[in-house]
DNA sequence: TATAAACCCTATTTATTTTATAGACTTTAT
DNA sequence: ATAAAGTCTATAAAATAAATAGGGTTTATA
């Protein structure tokens, strides 16, 4: 299951993107519209920022807007900024390597090699579903 | 990623699947291959046992063995019953089903239409890949 | 029939991670 | 100047995962 930042992340990407036409949007509406923590939300959406997703402008007036087309920010990007790795073991993790503890031969390893397979396949589809599948769906 | 507990599932589903030749097969061999902590391991297969994957047999020349073809032993059916959903997120969890908190309409949330998708998707894959998968890679 | 081996069951503790909060700082429009 | 808004780092609280503990029951076998 995705973690709240996760989810909460797509909800304000999901309102930046309902909102393009505004020049900047507050934390503090997006919080408000879903009940969120703004402060926690604010962390969540600085994460994003330095990620290349968002652009902000500071000061009165100020706020968040996307600096992405929806189209090209894929679920994974989002998944594995907040969350961390998509692969379901850290052996097979593209971006979060870990040898696993308890496996004596990573070479010899038939959970490894399914789990390898896994994650491509869902990697798949989590590189191809974007922000605008969400939008169109709103 | 998915828990120790799931990890160490697989584990002993592969041990277990590689001894069938043996009547039963020791927790103690198991939790030693791999250098598992034995209590912890002993939680784990009574789940399995209790979902009807192993059986088992008590006292004195006892232990544990599969009573399920590997090629019946779905990834899905293993991830679920340790860790739980393979949705992403509760609103869309076929046995695990939650509203979220933060969400205003269910029917109007293109989120959780998208992550139905991914869902449905995933779950082709887990269920298609079996404990024979991870036996005949070792 | 006593004994030791092995699984069964429930509860508790410990560790880790996630979620949330706090507060001081910087920038900017008016 | 002032107030509004994002920036940053640290800490606290809550939840979850991992591990441990210990007594109970079953069974082979000497």
């Amino acid at each position: 299951m995705l973690s709240k930042k996760t989810k909460y992340a797509l909800h304000a990407l999901t309102y930046l993107g309902k909102h393009r036409e505004s020049k900047t949007v507050l934390i503090h509406d997006i919080a408000e519209e879903h009940g969120i923590s703004h402060k926690f939300l604010e962390n969540i959406l600085l994460e994003l920022k330095k990620a290349g997703l968002l652009g902000s402008k500071k000061g009165k007036g100020g706020g968040y807007y996307l600096i992405k087309e929806p189209k090209d920010i894929p679920l994974s990007k989002v998944i594995r900024l907040l969350d961390g790795p998509i692969a379901l073991l850290p052996c097979v993790s593209i971006n979060y390597y870990e040898p696993c503890a308890e496996c004596k031969s990573e070479a010899a390893c038939g959970i490894k090699k399914v789990m390898a397979e896994v994650r491509d396949e869902t990697l798949k589809i989590l590189e191809n579903k974007t922000l605008e599948d969400i939008l169109t769906n709103e």
